[in-house]
DNA sequence: TAGATTGTTAATCGATTAACAATC
DNA sequence: TAGATTGTTAATCGATTAACAATC
């Protein structure tokens, strides 16, 4: 099993979401140019990407959409249930618990956590909300895999502890700040800043450019 | 002007985090090799990432801290406040609405806009929601700079329109799909199904490798 | 068949890492 | 001063893009 390089596993679920949208438009058959232009990439990156789901094209036809949607959804292993809990049931928290769409990746929040004495005991979108004391226990009893964690900065570390303990496999990390675990437990931080950074800055570098443009035509229009 | 690297720009609200945890700790005087050990990089590529602010270091003494956070805040715009608009007021957005956060990066919604008849006229965190058909207006008195999109994916277009139409400059988009806009607008898609598929398939790929480490020992116990 | 598209190898590009002189 | 660290050039690495034979 070759390791899947990372810009492809964050371009799958867009070419998914494509082929969805092209299958419900009732568009049964795909090449990879037809992607490529929908998705402002390279043809040949699409075929490469796609290689790695196993799936195979065939010349002039190109692809199956179908097969497609099939392929990527096990690959990304999306088409078997995956237990999760949620930890930290405010705004964000009650977001995740709320996105069905979640559901149809597989993600399936079995409990929340939260240290809010109001909360503990009700339902967030039908999910339990628990105490954090509870998370080792349950987690193995329930086998869960994947721990979502929508807490403040402060509590990050204290609650991934929990979930290590409890033997979960991966960490999906929306708190502001790092966690530690051990290896084998798969880590994806999901920091904001990073998009925001990103923004700004692309903001300033093109508004510096279309000033240059501007002044670049004026200069044109005086000789 | 350079046009700055994406990663570069993605890495720098990290070093920004541990920047301000080392300041609150009376940490005056840091080095990139401190830095790249802390975030797991490489020190060359951390000096370089930093030369991009434009902030300069002393052989032998390394980089002053509070000079450094600067740096990089200027660098980012974040010193700077951005008026913002958020369109779709339900549990993400209330979530974006009540992340303090964001203002320390310069981003300040001063209102939000949703269908749901309820919620006119209603505030969210100190914020005033309106109907959509005021965004163009609004938008251009107010000369408000970026809207974040947490709508639904059918509505996300015509949000996006409203936004253009009301002269904005960036839009960070939340909704589960793509949209158009002029290129002069700076559209950042933030998608939680990039971050979700990197975290399964890893999970797989871990699983794979530590099967095969206990494989290749249960045969070197047998040799 | 003729032509479009795949699968794959080779070339390019850009980002990361290594090496090291300058310097505090 | 001696030694640590910067700033920068060169080497490496990996991802993207180009080219093209195979094939349906």
């Amino acid at each position: 099993m070759r390791i899947t390089p990372e810009p492809t596993m964050r371009r799958l679920p867009h070419y998914l979401h494509f082929l969805k949208r092209q299958l419900e438009n009732g568009v049964e058959k795909i090449s990879s140019t037809i992607i490529a232009q929908a998705l402002s990439l390279d043809s040949t990156q699409v075929r490469k990407d796609l290689e790695y789901t196993g799936v195979k094209g065939k010349p002039k036809t190109g692809f199956f959409v179908k097969e497609l949607i099939q392929a990527i959804l096990e690959f990304l292993t999306w088409t078997t249930r995956r237990d999760a809990f949620l930890i930290g049931a405010g705004n964000l928290g009650s977001a995740m618990l709320g996105y069905n769409r979640f559901r149809e990746y597989g993600l399936n929040f079995v409990a929340a956590f939260d240290t809010d004495e109001n909360k503990i005991g009700s339902e967030i979108y039908k999910v339990p909300i628990f105490t954090l004391d509870k998370i080792p226990s349950m987690a193995r009893r329930m086998n869960v895999q994947v721990g979502v964690l929508t807490v403040p900065a402060h509590a990050a570390q204290t609650a991934t502890d929990l979930l290590v303990e409890g033997g979960i496999k991966a960490i999906w990390n929306f708190a502001p700040t790092y966690v530690k675990a051990p290896k084998e437990v798969v880590i994806e931080n999901h920091q904001f800043t990073e998009s925001l950074a990103a923004l700004t800055r692309k903001m300033v570098e093109v508004d510096f450019h279309l000033e240059k443009y501007r002044l670049s035509n004026l200069e044109g229009n005086r000789t």
